[in-house]
DNA sequence: ACAAAAGTGTTGTAATTACACCCATGC
DNA sequence: GCATGGGTGTAATTACAACACTTTTGT
């Protein structure tokens, strides 16, 4: 049973990763996991590798079964099959109190593509499609969010995500008019400069019609925009 | 590893069974399934198992992992873990050959909810649920189709699946409109009466942008039109 | 005052729906 | 001819992207 833990920390998209202390792929970086026991079911056993591992429950973000690998070979012990499991995860303000892994980091997923053990970079590339997926048809870009964030802070979660840029003035109006997607909070925030922003919680929907679309956007490097040109 | 075989039958959908002939649950119908061979990956056994059930290759239709399913009881014999394996089929004109499972059948999914040994009610559930959302995002429709089919056929598999109705005419447009959706085939059939319609096989396309919505549309039983008016 | 971010209004365009209408066949 | 399904044209509506503009803060 392995774990894909996803967050966004410092406008890059991360994931949880142990070093390995034992042979085999001794000192590569490798997705947490563990073993089910005897009287769980398995994703029991996720969440509370999840809790270990992190401190949080799966309700703070989503969590879900990812994928089953069981190829031959995989694992050079023998015959191991392992069922994989998928979590977005808010950026935790508090420290990470109970983590039992000593070598547990979050990583860029940029930084460590092509380089874990086993064959876990085939899974973290299943979890990140499988996120960025997600993050059209449902709300759960809100998982990423601690329980109140801005819209700025669900647009960020979008534009790192997919590596585009959107524009803030229509992302806004789609967010606020999805129905059920998010719903205020009350108070506000300043996060640097600037107007203060409202707060927002998760919203109760579990889709969304119409989805967000990926498709016809911009590379994140060109301003869309550029206001006030007069 | 067990199978959820779907394919459309008789304006239904349809999944295929086999009763259980020894215990637990004798009697009662279950989904397909097998065992992993010591050097097979999980895939494999399953495209195998699809061989021996329905004489079809998994690139007849669509084939995919759909979930893993291990609850603590879930089987009375014991801990028992199973994968579940999707496949959308086309309604095999040629019968079925080399189906060495005597009591395999297809029947109907509204028949048979609720009904079925284990927990092959919930792993059932989930690949329709699978089903109804790739035929939105994808081209998949396609996989229930024979190798040559016509717009209609196609949009009977909507009609079926989503259990709604479709205008056929706005959906001819969409469907020759998409890029890679579908493709000529050359030639005409006369399936009942009226006009000979065109044949087109699938496209190379993996995703439809934008989407077939399924939310803004009619049940089953009202015409949306009922042309000729005036 | 000015810069910066939040949020609203408006406008031109693209997509979609609803439906009139034409086409090609069997009977 | 007429019924039946296949397929095209088109106008009204709706959804959306682009962007001008206003609001509210910090410095």
């Amino acid at each position: 049973m392995d774990l894909v833990l996803l967050t966004i920390r410092q406008a890059a998209l991360q994931v949880m990763l142990v070093s390995r202390g034992i042979p085999p792929h001794q000192g590569r970086w490798a997705l947490p996991g563990g073993f089910v026991h005897g009287d769980e079911d398995l994703g029991e056993a996720a969440a509370r590798e999840l809790r270990e591992e992190t401190g949080l429950d799966p309700r703070d973000g989503y969590f879900e079964q990812l994928a089953t690998y069981g190829r031959p070979g995989r694992d050079p012990r023998g015959r191991v099959v392992t069922v994989a499991y998928l979590a977005l995860l808010p950026d935790l303000p508090t420290p990470v109190a109970g983590s039992d892994a000593a070598g547990a980091a979050w990583r860029p997923v940029d930084e460590v593509r092509g380089d874990l053990a086993f064959d876990h970079d085939e899974i973290l590339a299943d979890g990140i499609e499988r996120a960025r997926s997600k993050l059209e048809y449902t709300p759960l870009a809100t998982a990423f969010c601690p329980p109140e964030f801005t819209v700025a802070d669900l647009r960020a979660v979008y534009e790192t995500v997919w590596r585009v840029r959107l524009d803030p003035r229509n992302f806004h109006r789609k967010v606020t008019g999805a129905d059920g997607f998010v719903e205020p909070a009350g108070g506000t925030v300043i996060r640097d400069r600037g107007r203060p922003a409202q707060l927002y919680r998760r919203g109760p929907a579990t889709s969304l019609h119409p989805p967000l679309m990926r498709e016809p956007t911009r590379p994140p490097d060109q301003r869309p925009d550029g206001r006030r040109t007069s």
